[in-house]
DNA sequence: TGAATTAGACCACATCTGTAGTCTTAAGGG
DNA sequence: CCCTTAAGACTACAGATGTGGTCTAATTCA
């Protein structure tokens, strides 16, 4: 299930609130992205035929509802990208965000506090 | 600069050995890739054309050099990654990889070493 | 020295992606 | 009850991507 980088978008707003209607998403997403309703139909659609959203009648429109969860495709995204970017290391990820300043003092504290809960 | 998947194996090559003609670099992907050597040679093309790599004439061919370091592309893709997938908090992450078993003891153990440099 | 090989140049083509346009139909407002 | 509107269906289209073919020129081996 491959999701593109557009898609994720339509797909985080429906994480957020499942059973919206296109109309519903479209205005959920109109300050970041400036797309036409159509747009974000089509992106709705090519979701469904993908298997990641399943639809539900509602009238003379379509409520959609996610078929995976956020968590199982994050970490699925997280897997792949570490694998094809970092030979599946993690840490060597971690130490290249640090470099690019992509890691506050709160991800820090939060990364300290996770690894404790790891060694559990 | 975007690279693809495929592209990024032929960079990882020339990362870790500089300045190969495109049959070597299609002998090194060998193993774990099976294409011919014009995809090998199209890929090339794409990535020289994109300014990844830069050529020094050998005779009748062509040596490659990448023209932007492993560090710094990695960097910028991990960026990309988190702010895409992860609103940019490197956490939560570190948190989806451990769930998927994307995460070995040793990879923790570097993330602890790496956290204390972190620290200073 | 002529044939086979090999390098790069140029071309192909299906799929995915981003970003919509048009067509048909149903529903709600006047 | 008709017309505008809004929903979905179908279509479009250029650029990126994966994967590889053809053509031409040079080189090397028999």
């Amino acid at each position: 299930m491959k999701i593109s980088a557009a898609e994720l978008d339509v797909m985080s707003v429906l994480w957020k609130t499942p059973g919206l209607a296109a109309a519903d998403v479209h205005e959920a997403l109109g300050d970041e992205k400036h797309w036409t309703s159509r747009t974000v139909k089509t992106l709705l659609a090519r979701l469904v035929e993908k298997g990641a959203l399943s639809t539900e009648e509602d009238g003379r429109r379509y409520l959609y509802f996610p078929m995976i969860t956020e968590d199982s495709y994050k970490s699925k995204a997280a897997r792949q990208f570490v694998d094809r970017v970092f030979s599946g290391r993690a840490a060597p990820l971690v130490a290249h965000l640090a470099d690019s300043r992509g890691l506050t003092p709160e991800d820090i504290a939060e990364l300290e506090r996770l690894l404790g809960e790891l060694k559990k």
